[in-house]
DNA sequence: GGTCGATCATAGACGCTGTCTATGGAAAGC
DNA sequence: GCTTTCCATAGACAGCGTCTATGATCGACC
């Protein structure tokens, strides 16, 4: 079985004279990677890549089978569009992970009707179990979440990565630092987000450092964690996306922890509609200026 | 995603119509052949079969796709014949299940000797799970054994059913019936081969109707097994395979286990190269003599 | 010449998904 | 009616593609 895999993995080592950098460019760790084209060359019983130092080059049998390859991916391509010459009227039922910022999702909706594009949407938000169960089933279209490994099915396109960072009010001592430890933050309280998908990590990562700081608020609105900051009341820790001009977000010492957010597809056909979608078009605009 | 095997349906159900032929050609259950087309549909993003009594017929998206499949399949078809273009000095390893008769193999090869191909081989006895696992590390290039619905990845090749019959001394009372009910073996005594796969069953099948044969011989050869009914010291159960004119084989009533017997390809490659080899001719024409 | 960095291969664990068996529902035939 | 023949659905299992962690090998650089 020559599975499709195996032949994106080829293309990508051709084009890019290297594992390393194929693998990143598929999205898969670089063992993933050198496992698929070991398969692949079992598979056809020939050896498709010299590796030697300084980059891999592919053998004569390599360089034959680059043609095959090149043009089944390019007949998958065609089988695609053709299919979905009729666009059909168009309805995007948009999955939105709750906690993609409120203030991002409006922008994106102002400028769609704005635009005065003839597309009927339907939001829906969930969290991230919730979204991915819908797309499976087909239910939603698209979803813009939170971008995990075990997602490779739906086609991710990721569009940002978000640091978690502290959330300070402007007048807080530490507001102007470029980063801050976690043990100067012991005194302040906490605004607890409960729906927060990083929230175990987060825990382990104070008492790791034998902070434990007290809460002011467990909530599952963003939207009171950030009234709580301008207030003074306490302090938050959010993904920088919630960023807004009226609160400072400074980044933790030692604490990389960070979230991809982008676009999932429901299936080939959908990645098809979204080359095409003007609010897909606004969803992508919102995260490159950003 | 659209993954080669849906490909294999799809084509499958176009050219049958009907799911449920489609499902026996390609060797999968109808529900399974049933979640690959709906599948495929999902990615595709329109439906592809009309589901009507007396038969499914294609949709006008599915006629065009149709065309685009079976281009797909033929690339695949060619890139692989391409690649194999040189196939090297002809050594082919074979892996060979111990249950499958000697007489068999012996004949087989005679004939190969004979033939004058300049084949090399190389044989290598042992177990189901034994010739599976040189089969996934590639140390040899095809098995002739019992094909079970997990070895699906091995491109298997059934080339007989062998049902397990009872094995009896032409001068035994039974030997002469189109059948014999289990009851009546009450008496005889048996020769068990310990290796033989399908042991639990027959042990189950016998001790759910009361009947505990006592045994003769116990042992892990099946050329000795023989030389006891001859001898008319005992019975024997065995795959039909076993027939060789000396014993009678007699069917148990209302026992139907059977065993698929047939080949094995480590790759895709490796099936290609059964197309041509002398070896597996001898061997395809074997069974189907037989 | 050791240490580091870069690159591909290997080992073990995990979890998605394609497969199975068992069952449901709906149309056609007797 | 009852049976037969389809395809669809539900739940369970297991294979394999993926991950992290580690090893092996070579070149570069004081």
């Amino acid at each position: 079985m020559i599975d499709q895999y195996m032949l994106r993995y080829f293309l990508a080592v051709a084009e890019l004279g290297s594992f390393g950098r194929a693998a990143r460019s598929v999205s898969v760790t670089q063992p993933t990677l050198s496992a698929g084209i070991a398969k692949l060359e079992r598979e056809l019983g020939a050896r498709l890549f010299d590796r030697d130092r300084q980059g891999v080059s592919l053998t004569p049998a390599g360089s034959r089978f680059l043609v095959r390859a090149r043009r089944i991916a390019a007949e998958y391509e065609q089988a695609l569009s053709e299919i979905q010459a009729v666009p059909e009227p168009r309805l995007l039922r948009v999955g939105v992970l709750g906690t993609i910022p409120t203030r991002a999702v409006e922008a994106i909706l102002e400028r769609h009707g704005a635009s005065g594009a003839d597309e009927v949407l339907e939001l829906l938000d969930g969290g991230e179990r919730e979204l991915a169960e819908r797309l499976e089933r087909g239910r939603i279209d698209v979803a813009l979440t939170v971008i995990r490994p075990h997602h490779a099915r739906f086609h991710p396109e990721v569009l940002a990565r978000e640091r978690y960072m502290m959330v300070l009010p402007p007048e807080h001592p530490l507001a102007g630092e470029a980063q801050v430890p976690a043990e100067q933050l012991a005194q302040d309280r906490m605004a607890l987000r409960r729906h927060c998908e990083a929230l175990p990590e987060i825990n382990r990562f104070f008492t790791q450092r034998g902070v434990r700081p007290r809460f002011v608020l467990k909530t599952t609105s963003d939207a009171r964690v950030l009234a709580i900051v301008r207030a003074g009341a306490g302090i938050g820790m959010m993904p920088e996306g919630f960023a807004d001009g009226t609160v400072r977000f400074v980044p933790v010492r030692d604490f990389e922890l960070a979230r991809d957010v982008g676009l999932l597809f429901a299936s080939d056909a959908q990645v098809a509609v979204g080359r095409t979608s003007p609010f897909i078009a606004l969803v992508r605009a919102h995260y490159r200026k950003a």
